[in-house]
DNA sequence: TAGCATGGTAAGTGAATACTCACTATATCA
DNA sequence: TGATATAGTGAGTATTCACTTACCATGCTA
């Protein structure tokens, strides 16, 4: 009976390391980041690193390469979606993003990746970032096929909303430029300033009574 | 006389350091720059460099000091926000940033700087990103006293609008997505977006015949 | 043209660092 | 129980890196 559990299953080793790993490399980089204190925060030697893994480089790969946590989100986004609750799409993206995710470490990782040009960063930047806001373009044109929306460019106009989001968790996690306000209201204010930038202005002269009625234009192509 | 013009005045040969460094430490960050790669590309021995500069840090430190060249583009911005020139304010600081200011290396190395934490990071957000924003969100509080946008949080309508330039920016520098538009379509789109989401919506059942005349609203307290 | 401040370098040095080697400890099960 | 595979490590090693030392070269000016 030892007092020490030290002999642990490999597999469970593996992802200790893995997750230690990430801890590091988010904050400090792949550069920044010694295989030492890979070990000491995952309560290894040094060697055993290199027992799973090749090389530092693949340690790295196989963080990049770990599952996104987006697709969940971006279900729950879809079934709104598909009811044409445009403001419902928008908040829930909006609340998320502003909530904070992805967390700090996930951001520092994309961010260190990319800056640092490496070979997993295109499929990183495709599993977290551009699935969202592909989908988000193709809703913005099915919406203006709909007549519900202005005819803007989609894929622009969803940039132009996921640009708010991500920037402003680029400002909290990198730079600690906190707002004053909550997360619930700058989320809200975020939407409110796209919902107003895509609806269909009325036409001049005319009598508006609500907001909500608009018969649907003719139908082009859809591009989704 | 020499055939190589080796021996150059002193703060040439710095600035040409400083210069050579730059472009490295953008492409590779602090740790991944090393000291003989600055030497070289600046043709100069790593000797010299310490001549100059007590240590990297230091090197580093002197890059991030150097001037901005936000405040030239800012003051351009300032004298037609006197003016009240919405449409003009917002274009401008579209068409600079998605036509590439800050260039790639000033983005990268405010990233790099950001994230591998360099105390100098913070002076640095605050001259090249934060006076943007800033500026923009003082005068978006001065066009809703004026009775002219929406009464919406100027601080995050200001981050919402740079959100949607810088990430863009961001997208091309690090990943290379460009967009299929011209770069003075995406401004457009973005500005049009914002304009219309500070836009006061027309009174409920009123008549509206052209889109220009409001009557400014009671002024409150500015906070400019 | 001697003296001197300045511009410049070749050749180190000690400390890190990614990775290896040779070895021990523990579990599993025929 | 002992053979075998798996989990784990201490002590290297070759190399790289930031930085230093000891020295030479060049231009200026008294």
């Amino acid at each position: 009976m030892p007092l020490s559990p030290k002999r642990i299953a490999g597999p469970v080793r593996k992802a200790k390391i893995i997750q230690s790993a990430a801890a590091l490399f988010a904050r400090k980089g792949f550069n920044g980041t010694k295989t030492r204190e890979i070990a000491h925060r995952a309560g290894v030697s040094e060697a055993l690193i290199f027992k799973h893994f090749p090389s530092k480089e693949d340690l790295y790969a196989a963080i990049l390469a770990e599952e996104s946590p987006v697709p969940r989100l971006l279900s729950k986004v879809k079934r709104l979606a598909e009811q044409h609750k445009d403001v419902e799409v928008f908040s829930v993206i909006a609340r998320t993003v502003v909530g904070g995710a992805p967390d700090s470490d996930l951001m520092r990782l994309i961010l260190f990746s990319a800056l640092e040009n490496h070979e997993m960063s295109d499929m990183f930047f495709h599993n977290h970032i551009r699935v969202f806001y592909d989908f988000l373009a193709g809703y913005i044109q099915q919406r203006i096929d709909d007549g519900a929306f202005q005819p803007v460019q989609p894929l622009i106009a969803a940039r132009a909303f996921m640009g708010m989001l991500i920037y402003h968790r680029l400002l909290t996690v990198l730079f600690q430029a906190q707002l004053p306000q909550t997360a619930a209201d700058i989320s809200q204010t975020f939407v409110n300033l796209m919902m107003n930038g895509l609806k269909i202005p009325p036409p001049k002269g005319a009598v508006r009574r609500s907001g909500q009625t608009h018969k649907p234009r003719t139908r082009t192509a859809r591009k989704v």
